[in-house]
DNA sequence: TGTACATCAGTGAACGCGCGTTCACTGATGTAC
DNA sequence: TGTACATCAGTGAACGCGCGTTCACTGATGTAC
């Protein structure tokens, strides 16, 4: 290798995470590869050196995305109580920050829809993701056992993808704040209330 | 006029009905003029004859097929008990059927992300639309105060389409149905437990 | 250390293609007499 | 009733344009000696 062995990924790197942001943004049939090249501060002609395909950029792009907003929730939980993990997530999700840079927020909303339609290939990977991201938010529900907590988590990613998708067809309205807040306030009654089961089993450790 | 004084407008409706099902399926840019004219058995020459370009069809698509959605539901819901309503749109919202033919199905999933990017014109032409929804389920949200309603109505409906646009996302494969049956039971939670106010008033009620 | 050579990430012109839109034309049909 | 004319919804070739992709080339850098 001529140039740095690091080089080369490093560049490859700096593609995906210009082109992640932008495809969020325009769509992921809403810019070209030139403009994306660009954006790394490169030409078009480079950039089968890098990908297969500009659908290729496109997985790895939405990929990439979904392990920035899972890294987030990380980083948003980690010195958090169990019990309120749930809650700062659906809330950093669902503020107007988030609806009015869709280029550095969740995937889901902004290409979930396009990506549903794309090749089994490419749907496979974001559906691969998604369940990543349903295992997380899985691990913070806690007092629920396993299945009902999937469950939830399930529900509550719904309720924050919909009300973002939502919020963003109603513009930065007062219907687009009134939206916001609704999901807010939802996304989370099914975790707060606690099922039977889980109260049983805690009366059960009290007793003992 | 030379042909029959309807026979314009029957035209431009049919050229509406059968692109408003091929733009759910394909995308709001999946497929091009051409195609959209052949689907109605016409060629692309005589397109704007009709249509100032090609976003207004898009905009009268949706629009019609926002339309046929709020018609549907007010057919399922005609001769239901009002308590059962919104029960009854959650649940043909949310199973495989429409799940695998977006064509047929709401606009929200499958045209959303791609319409809150597009002019701001075409954006409050849905905007419009989606607020007509919210007040049509909120009108199906019996025993809560009128504003209660409303924010129950559209978090319903943000977890339905929310839901949808992730069990689309997964496919057809067992986590859509998982998806699909989580968003199923969590959509209506809000609307089947009586808030207090209600409560206090209905109990005001009886004892008059 | 210095020089000649090999490599390959990146360049930019070119490709075929499909797109939205325009336009001169056609021919079926309604109207005038 | 029959005929000549006017209209205009629909046709299909053509337009400029931007796209994804290919390819011959460049030149900065690592390696061999």
């Amino acid at each position: 290798m001529r140039y740095s062995r690091e080089h080369k990924q490093e560049t490859h790197d700096r593609i995906v995470k210009k082109a992640s942001v932008r495809l969020r943004e325009k769509g992921a049939h809403g810019i070209g590869v030139a403009d994306l090249m660009k954006e790394a501060g490169l030409t078009h002609g480079g950039f089968y050196a890098h990908f297969d395909s500009r659908e290729a950029l496109v997985i790895e792009s939405f990929a990439y995305a979904m392990d920035r907003s899972m890294e987030h929730w990380r980083k948003l939980t980690s010195e958090a109580a169990p019990e309120k993990r749930l809650a700062l997530i659906a809330d950093s999700y669902l503020c107007a920050l988030h609806r009015d840079n869709p280029g550095h927020g969740c995937s889901i909303p902004s290409l979930g829809a396009e990506i549903a339609r794309e090749s089994p290939k490419t749907r496979k990977a974001f559906a691969g993701k998604l369940d990543e991201m349903i295992e997380m938010m899985t691990d913070y529900i806690p007092n629920m056992p396993r299945k009902a907590a999937r469950k939830q988590a399930i529900a509550t990613l719904a309720t924050m993808a919909g009300t973002m998708l939502l919020a963003r067809i109603a513009g930065s309205s007062e219907l687009s704040d009134e939206v916001l807040k609704a999901g807010r306030d939802s996304a989370l009654e099914g975790a707060r209330r606690e099922p039977k089961a889980a109260a049983a089993k805690k009366a059960r450790e009290k007793q003992n």
